[in-house]
DNA sequence: ATAAACTGTGGGGTGCACCACAGAGTCAAT
DNA sequence: ATTGACTCTGTGGTGCACCCCACAGTTTAT
């Protein structure tokens, strides 16, 4: 059991962000000593926490991170993952167009002066 | 002179986001008609429109915009598009290797089934 | 026993770039 | 003159994913 310095350190997420996740019940505590409401993590929690941390630098919401927890055997995971790839991909494609446009207008503008 | 709602038309901006673009003073109507505040936009008005929608579909802040406009020689102008041009080739970039990761935990995902 | 460090709760605030809406005044056309 | 379309102001809300703060209770170390 980790107290929730403890799991600050190890994880990478901040207090804000644990008691946000256990709020929106994306990532709860594995026990809350009812005496105090402390909140305590475990190696379970540890896991979780380490796949959201990654599944969040791939840019995945809360929402998509919730339907990849509710589904304890994670076959959601790889589909959403595909998704999520794919609007990398797209994303990628529209800066490519921007960056044509930004360097035409460039051009243009040298035309200009 | 064109009329608010002739503004919008010809330039694709809200009559919302014109407001709050003199707001902000980033762009300022032609003429505003004293005894019923109306506001008219002129040609000058929609040259400038037209740059900031452009600049706007580059990603230009608002803030970028303003400094843009403030300085009527457009020196910043091309500065602003050539920091603008790293900030998305950075982008591009970051998404490159964020598809490499994810790609990389796609597969890392396929071995442990 | 005392002080320092930790943790909880509730609620507000942030940033960005707008959008929406109510209510009142105004204009254009018939 | 009337109707419908237009425009104004002020204010509040949006979405996302948190961050921050005060205040109070709690734990840990000395």
């Amino acid at each position: 059991m980790y107290k929730i310095s403890e799991f600050v350190n190890i994880t990478g997420l901040s207090k804000e962000t644990l008691r946000y996740y256990a709020e929106v019940k994306l990532l709860e505590p594995a026990y809350i000593d009812p005496l105090n409401n402390y909140r305590y993590y475990d190696d379970g929690s540890y896991f979780l926490a380490i796949l959201l941390v990654k599944l969040r630098s791939f840019g995945f919401t809360i929402q998509e991170m919730i339907s990849v927890m509710d589904d304890k055997s994670f076959a959601n995971l790889e589909k959403i993952l595909q998704q999520k790839r794919s609007t990398i991909l797209l994303q990628i494609d529209n800066l490519t167009a921007k960056l044509g446009e930004l360097d035409e207008f460039l051009e243009s503008g040298r035309e200009n002066d």
